[in-house]
DNA sequence: TCCCCGGCTGACTCGCGAGTCAGTCGGCCG
DNA sequence: CGGCCGACTGACTCGCGAGTCAGCCGGGGA
């Protein structure tokens, strides 16, 4: 190992070793008190270090959070990717796969998923800093792709729009977290976890998926079977 | 009309009339520009009102959010409650109408039902004032127990958990939505909503169902033109 | 040994915006 | 008509917290 070599590594990894630190720390933070909720002198007591040095390491205070959605998210979508434009894969194991990486995700740093989504996916931002949700529309986007490729190789119904079908995915899988997230569900066992996680998925197949269910395209028109007066409408006087 | 019912109406309204104002420059202003990213002097402007008299009206500007996700959040309960407890409906027309009193809530006022999403429901907020989430996690047990109530009667595949049913199908239509708040649909018309409530609402019901598949029943078609007597679904009290 | 350099420190500044309050105005009642 | 009451006004206060910066070490090189 060259000296040259020897000096750059290690202080690369010096550095970034502060620099990790800090951001560990503003995850766990904006996790505990979410991103408004928290100051700066907050993440650097978590962190250990001296106020001014979060300022060494980053711009600014939204830098931070920049940068914690970044890495996390770059790293699901990345995943993510994979398993959507895999040549060989079916549909529903592309599904899976998405399920899988998101929970994945979770297993590994439940906080960094929960600033994620409470922070990143969902910021109220009227001027957002573009690349929060961006990254976060991409990943849909990229899927409704999958799905709208899904469709002309017949594996996935005709009649949804792919770009719903997204939707749904997204929202059930984020739902599904957000519930042990949020605590709502009690039992946060790594088997709880892949529970929800098949289930979620294979429902998600189910609702989703052509063939099996006879009524497909045919249901669309067929007559109301009338189960019961149900007098609800879209339009209100 | 009797005099005092005349009188109280009247003052009742007239102050109201003040605080509806505030509270709907609030709703506009917190839809453009994010609770966190507006002043007190925004809502006034908006409203059209001096500075001071928001505090008239409202103890400070938390209560004004709390405020704004207590009515929104407790018409859109009630209509819910309405329709998950009724006796007689099949799980699926619960179901559908479910995503029938979210969508319409949507059509009739938009912005409202944005910072319900992205201000209340997803409060990053650490912990503080409780009625915030807490209503928004009331709203899936109940629709959890919902469907622990199908599960007994077999209305429901009992090999799923109903509160991740309840996530489910909350996680489905809240994307659904945040679709058309973030501007991914870019087709916003009522139709377009229609159809997206439907496309949710049956891709739920196909994976979450026992049996091969739910009881073939396209009745949206009609529903397009059944507006006849419908008590349900009218915004505001 | 001493000096220099850069990671590191934390007390300080300063702007922003929530919340206050002394005062105005119009309407109503005696 | 005069005095009271309460909705309404908006300039002002004041605390909070983001961001700054003058200076402090500790290590490495001369």
């Amino acid at each position: 190992m060259s000296p040259q070599q020897r000096k750059s590594e290690e202080a690369g990894s010096r550095e970034n070793e502060r620099r990790r630190t800090i951001l560990r720390a503003a995850i766990d933070v904006f996790a505990r008190k979410g991103y408004h909720g928290c100051r700066i002198a907050d993440v650097a007591r978590e962190a250990g270090v001296a106020y001014g040095l979060v300022y060494h390491y980053f711009k600014n205070k939204d830098e931070l959070l920049e940068t914690v959605a970044e890495t996390g998210w770059s790293g699901f979508v990345s995943r993510m990717r994979t398993v959507a434009e895999s040549e060989d894969a079916s549909l529903e194991d592309k599904v899976r796969g998405i399920a899988d990486v998101a929970f994945e995700a979770y297993r590994v740093d439940p906080r960094a998923v929960k600033v994620l989504i409470l922070e990143v996916a969902r910021s109220p931002a009227g001027g957002h800093v573009v690349s929060r949700q961006q990254a976060f529309l991409g990943a849909i986007r990229m899927a409704a792709e999958m799905f709208a490729r899904a469709q002309s190789t017949g594996e996935l119904r005709s009649d949804l729009d792919p770009m719903l079908c997204a939707s749904l995915l997204f929202g059930a899988i984020e739902m599904g977290l957000t519930a042990f997230v949020s605590g709502l569900m009690e039992d946060r066992s790594p088997e709880a976890l892949d529970r929800a996680k098949v289930q979620i998925a294979e429902s998600f197949l189910r609702g989703v998926l052509p063939g099996a269910a006879p009524s497909a395209e045919a249901s669309w028109k067929q007559e109301k079977q009338s189960s019961g007066t149900r007098p609800k409408a879209g339009k209100r006087s």
